[in-house]
DNA sequence: TAATAAAATGCAAGAGCTTACATTTCTATT
DNA sequence: AATAGAAATGTAAGCTCTTGCATTTTATTA
């Protein structure tokens, strides 16, 4: 403890074996180039001095490093949590390595993050929607890093997307509320501005409204933060400047967990009183009373597909193909016809 | 797109703006080095070739990586997941950059994971729980990378932790239990052989039963995978194989909501005919119906503390001081008398 | 204005690894 | 046993930065 004791090299294990130092880095990479003894004996002085390759040096030398990025808006969102689950082990399984970084949805932390993970030599970066300023982009094509747009998905940009089509999603069940009767609509949504998910679930209603001939104006909204106590306390707000609403849509499941306790505290019963939907469908919304109406967004599949190309694109140069997954409508106990 | 443009380093600074790369070094590391005039020289020059340092070159060069490593289980635990998030607001507060890695509980994974992250350089490490083979602590050692465990807590021990008594904790609850009546106890628990969390949770039950004078053998219990799924199969198998239960303890909130459904399902009321007790206090235990009685674990806090204390070893040497934490009973309402 | 100190900059030596190419050691064949 | 060809190993250059020391520029003082 007390000696410095500093760490052991390459070259001290091709001392201890007695081999050149090409030796024992070809024993690490491709260690079928080496005779069986020759071998043994390197891999016994690594273990003997706790060796460990020292990255940025192979990195360097090597020029690739095998290393994708992740960035996230927050880790405590289960949804991306998951997502990157499920990215991490498909990266993992063809020997890549994830690094992640989370933005707490603020733009400057994210292009900080994207520029650090490609200073750490990020091969490839996943990225979470669209809406990043230009420069950004500009960034990455100059560093030559390919970037996968997930959790969103836009025909009419050109960068490559695996993800579903928020808008067209929302819309859908949109349409299915307003069938039920509901004329009073009002949305509970994170904030749009750096959140193009969240604009999107917003456009999609109003889509929706004036399909049915309903002035789309007249969706009352309120833009909150993330959590449950956020959400009952939007909700609170709705209910008390807009009385007549009878269908609350909240932009994600937190929120409309939140919007569903508060409405029993005031007494609404949901959803014979009011109709809740969510987005997302997180384990929250099956588990929560009456269970959840929701948009499910395919997290896991998505990471999957996502982690998939990536690696496609860096190991055979395919270039990636937009893939446009389905975000299912789940009809559970929070939506009823309008009352009246 | 199509010509291969190298990506720019240094020196392409250093040319485009007609100083060293020493000067760029410089700019880019101690700016109050470098006169006004030739900084805003380098600085155009970087912005115009969307330059961005690479990261091992500078590692190696500058013998340091601000950098903190992190190794948890899973992100798809929300438990887990925040209290990273804490972590790494904590870290970034201070310049550090986090690196994170999963193991998805597998003792080769994490032990893969743990090279990996010290061969990227990570000046520490952030472990979750202390069970780890002696060669693992030997390498950190060797390599001479301090490391924080944390989730737990064991005074026994002389590695540094900052977390809280899983055991003492779960003994606490279990006196309660057992206080209210119960003398049928099951534990639906984790698998305890690589999860030293689980496995003090379960001693936490057996310490209580034994203190009430009730034999520690009779705890049935059912090991089982992460869940909500699972957790609701084990609680079935509890039932099937030991009827006469009245309280059944789960290792986590994820898992006593699952048995809450499925208790639910069978016909059992919750808390009448059968009480459930969860661990960790996760948003979900608040949420299910009937509210969850459980065990409140400091997630947030441990996360914060724990990056305030690596940042703290790194920079000024101080040795970390050991800290435990409390971790709170929450009474909600699936825990009650035993009938009869 | 000259002399001196302080500030700014440049030079060049590493930091730990990979890999093209050169050299040595085997294997198999005649 | 000699030799070609393959397999194994070694040599050394180069990957991109930082930093101690040397040098130049600027500011300060007499």
């Amino acid at each position: 403890m007390s000696k410095e004791q500093p760490t052991p090299t390459l070259q001290d294990v091709a001392t201890a074996a007695k081999v050149s130092t090409a030796t024992v880095s070809r024993c690490l990479n491709f260690p079928d180039q080496v005779k069986e003894k020759t071998r043994t004996k390197v891999l016994k002085a690594i273990k003997m001095l706790s060796y460990s390759p020292n990255f940025g040096a192979r990195a360097m030398a090597s020029r690739r490093t095998d290393t994708i990025g992740a960035i996230i808006p927050t880790m405590g969102n289960a949804i991306f949590a998951r997502g990157l689950q499920a990215f991490q082990d498909e990266l993992h399984l063809h020997g890549f390595t994830m690094l992640v970084a989370s933005t707490s949805y603020r733009e400057d932390i994210e292009e900080e993050q994207i520029r650090a993970l490609v200073g750490r030599g990020a091969d490839a970066l996943l990225l979470i929607g669209h809406a990043r300023s230009p420069e950004i982009y500009r960034f990455l094509e100059a560093q030559a890093v390919p970037a996968l747009v997930t959790w969103a998905f836009d025909t009419n940009l050109s960068r490559p997307s695996i993800g579903f089509d928020n808008q067209k999603a929302m819309c859908r069940m949109a349409k299915k509320v307003i069938d039920l009767g509901h004329r009073n609509l009002a949305l509970v949504s994170a904030e749009t501005i750096l959140n193009d998910r969240a604009k999107a679930r917003q456009l999609g209603i109003e889509d929706a409204m004036v399909a049915a001939n309903l002035c789309a104006k007249t969706l009352h909204i309120v833009k909150t933060t993330y959590g449950i106590e956020e959400g009952a306390t939007a909700f609170e707000q709705v209910m008390k400047a807009a009385p007549q609403t009878t269908a609350v849509f909240c932009g994600n499941d937190v929120l409309a967990v939140g919007a569903l306790r508060r409405a029993r505290e005031l007494g609404f019963k949901v959803p014979q009183d009011v109709s809740i939907i969510g987005f997302d469908d997180i384990e929250l919304a099956e588990i929560a009373y009456p269970a959840l109406t929701t948009v499910h967004v395919p997290h896991r599949e998505m990471g999957r597909r996502a982690g998939a190309a990536l690696i496609k694109l860096l190991n055979e140069g395919t270039q990636i193909e937009a893939v446009e997954l389905e975000a299912s409508l789940v009809f559970r106990d929070t939506l009823a016809p309008a009352r009246n």
